[in-house]
DNA sequence: GTTAGCACTCACGCGCGTGGAGTGCTAAGT
DNA sequence: ACTTAGCACTCCACGCGCGTGAGTGCTAAC
C-alpha cells in the first residue's frame, strides 16, 4: 500500500488504459484484453505481472480470481488526479454548447435547464444542478397589481434580477391607485435593502403600508432560503449504464434523489475552493453516497451568489469527460450571470 | 366476443375481483387463489368455468396454459366504466391534499409541482403536468428595469397574473427615466391586447418605442407557445412497479418521457369534454402508448385557460384511485386557479 | 347448474456439468 | 534482471434437465 510515486511510467499506463476500458466497456478488464486493445509491445504476461504489483499496492482490484482487474477507488483517484483534472472540452463541443444557449431565452430557468441536459448528455449521466443562491438578497423593486377587490399580485425584483411573484390577500377593498402609491413609497422606503434591513427600517408603518411591506419582506427572504434547492436531470441516461439494471442499484439512486436528503449529504463535505471537486466512491463522507462518483462545482459571480452544478453516476464513470464539462458548463454560467448580477450599482 | 351486457351478476363479480386482485397482487390470478381470498360461496371449479366464458368474451387472457388470468385491455375497460369512472376520492385524503396545499407558496409554479408530487404519489406511478396555457394570452402590464447601461430586464404580467421575464440588449445607452417613460407610454398603449392585436395597433412606432414594443409582443407570444411544455414527476414509484423490473420496459417508459413526443402523441386522441379519460392499452392512438395505461383531465377556468393532468402507467393500474385522485385534483387547480384568472375584470 | 376428481400442462427454481476467460507460477530466453 | 511462452488451475456464466406446484379443462356424479 505504497504511495503513488512509486508507479513506474508503464504501470501508470496500464492503470490509465484499465481506468480507461473499463469506464467504456463496464467490464472488468484482463491482460489479454489490454494487449490486444492497445499498441503495447509487451506481452499478456508482463501485463499480469505489473497488474499484481498494481493490485498489491491498492489501484486495482479483482472480484475473484480468474477475474479481470476493476479499478478501486484509488485507482480511479489516480486517474483523475494525473489526467482528468487538466482536461478541457474539446472545442466543437463548446461551440455546440455556446450555440445552444443562445438558441434559448435570456432567462436564469432556462439556463439551468439546458445546463442540466447538456451536463446530463455529456455524462450519460443524472445531473444535478441548483438554483444560484445569494448569500443575501437585496429589493431592487416592487409591484403591487390589483388581481380583483381582495387580492392582490406582488412581483418583486431582486438586485440580482431574480424575479418572484406572491399573492396577497387584504380584508379590505384597496384600489390599484391606492396600491400603487403604496407601492412608490415604499420601493422609495426600502430599495437596496435586505430583508433585515428592511426590517430594522420599517418599524414605525402601519395600515396597507404595513400589510404590503411586511409580505415584501417575506417573500425577500423566502428568495434566499428557497433556492436552496437540489434539481436533477437525465435519469434516463444513468438508467442505461449496466450498474443499474437490477433495480436494487437503480433504486438506491431514486432514494437519495427523491428524498432530497442528497444535498444535505453533499455540501458539508464541499470546500469553498472555486474549482472542480471529484468523490469517487468512499471518500464521500455519507455512506448513502459510497456507491457513486459525483463531479461537482460551484459557479456564480464573486462569492457572494453561488449554484452548484455537478454529476452523479455509479463509481464507472466518465471522469474525464465529466470533470471536462461541469468545469466548462460552471464557466459559462457564471459568465452568463454575471450580466445580470453586475446590475447591482445601476 | 360478444358485448357486455350479457355478463351475469357472477361474471361481473368475478372479473371485478380479479382486476382488484391482479393490479394489486401483479401476478396473474387463478381461481383458487379467488376463492381463498373472497367470500364467494361457490367453488373454484364453477369460477374457472366462468372464467373460461369470460375468456372467451375476451375480457381476460390467460399468458400459457396453466397459468392464472390476466385482464385484458377490454377487462379493465370494463373495470373503469363499472366500478372506477364514479369513484370520489376518501374524504380523509381530500383534507390531507387540502392541507398541504396550504402549506405552500400561492403560486402557479409551486401549485403544479404539488399537484405532480401528490398524484404520482396516490397513484404510485407517473404523474403528468403541463401549466395551464391560456388559448391566447392578453398584456397586463409590463416594467423596464435598466440592468446596466445597455441591458435591459423586462418583465411582463397578462391578464392571467402569469409573470415572464426577458432580457433586451440595447445598442445605445438608456437611462432609467426613458426606460420607464416609454414602459408608461406602451402600457397605455397596448393594455388588454394580445400579441397579435398590439403588433397591428404599433406598426408605427419607432426608436426605442420600437425595439421594446417588438420584444414585449414576442415574449408575450412566447408566453403562449412554451407553456405547452409536457413535465412528469415520480419516475420513481414507477420504476418499483414489477413491469419495469427488467430495464427494457423501463426504457420504453423513458424514451417516451424524454423525447417530450408523449404530449404529440396524447393529445390528438383527447376530447374537449371536461371530465376524466381513460386509455388503456391499445386503445391509444399511438403504437408507443400501448403498453401502458393513462389517466388524464384537463383543468383550467373556462375555457380558456386549459392544462393537462394526469396519470401515466402500466396497463395494469389503479384506475379507481388514480382516476379519483386525478379529477379531485383537477378540480382543486381548477378552483385554485379561478382566483388568478377572475382578476380578468380588473 | 354445480362440484369433486383427475389427468395434463407449463413456468419456475435448482443442481449440475461444461466452456472459457483469466490468472499465477515456473522455466527458459534475452 | 527483466521478459515471455507455456501450463495447470480457478471459478463465473451459461445451458440443460428435471422435479415441483400452481393452475387448468374435462368428465362424471350430485
Amino acid at each position: 500500500m505504497s504511495s503513488e510515486h512509486e508507479l513506474t511510467l508503464r504501470q501508470r499506463e496500464i492503470l490509465r488504459l484499465i481506468v480507461k476500458e473499463y469506464v467504456q466497456g463496464s467490464r472488468a478488464v484482463g491482460s489479454h484484453t489490454l494487449i490486444d486493445r492497445y499498441p503495447l509491445r509487451i506481452s499478456s504476461a508482463t501485463v499480469r505481472n505489473e497488474m499484481a504489483s498494481l493490485e498489491r499496492m491498492g489501484y486495482i482490484h479483482q472480484q475473484h480470481t480468474s477475474a479481470g482487474r476493476v479499478p478501486t477507488d484509488r485507482g480511479y483517484r489516480f486517474y483523475v488526479e494525473n489526467y482528468a483534472v487538466e482536461s478541457a472540452l474539446p472545442p466543437n463541443d463548446q461551440i455546440m454548447i455556446r450555440h445552444q444557449f443562445r438558441q434559448v431565452e435570456t432567462q436564469l430557468e432556462s439556463w439551468l435547464q439546458l445546463a442540466a441536459s447538456v451536463l446530463a448528455g455529456f455524462a450519460q449521466n443524472v445531473s444535478l444542478v441548483t438554483s444560484p443562491k445569494p448569500s443575501v438578497s437585496r429589493l431592487r423593486h416592487f409591484e403591487l397589481l390589483s388581481l380583483n377587490e381582495r387580492s392582490v399580485l406582488l412581483i418583486l425584483v431582486t438586485q440580482e434580477s431574480t424575479v418572484r411573484q406572491g399573492m396577497l390577500h387584504l380584508a379590505d377593498e384597496v384600489s390599484q391607485q391606492s396600491l400603487s402609491a403604496c407601492a412608490d413609497r415604499l420601493n422609495l422606503l426600502m430599495a437596496n435593502l435586505t430583508a433585515d434591513e428592511a426590517r430594522a427600517k420599517t418599524t414605525d408603518l402601519s395600515g396597507l403600508d404595513r400589510i404590503v411591506c411586511d409580505h415584501v419582506i417575506t417573500t425577500l427572504s423566502a428568495t434566499q432560503a428557497s433556492a436552496t434547492e437540489l434539481h436533477y436531470h437525465g435519469v434516463e441516461h444513468a438508467l442505461q449504464q449496466p450498474e443499474f439494471a437490477g433495480s436494487d442499484a437503480a433504486q438506491q439512486l431514486f432514494d437519495l434523489l427523491r428524498g432530497g436528503a442528497l444535498l444535505s449529504e453533499l455540501l458539508p463535505q464541499l470546500t469553498h475552493g472555486d474549482d472542480i471537486q471529484v468523490f469517487i466512491g468512499e471518500e464521500n463522507r455519507s455512506e448513502d453516497l459510497w456507491p457513486f462518483g459525483v463531479v461537482v462545482a460551484t459557479y456564480g459571480v464573486d462569492q457572494e451568489v453561488t449554484g452548484l452544478l455537478g454529476i452523479l453516476g455509479p463509481r464507472r464513470m466518465p471522469y474525464e469527460r465529466s470533470i471536462s464539462s461541469v468545469r466548462y458548463m460552471a464557466r459559462l454560467m457564471s459568465d452568463l450571470m454575471r450580466d445580470l448580477y453586475t446590475a447591482r450599482d445601476a
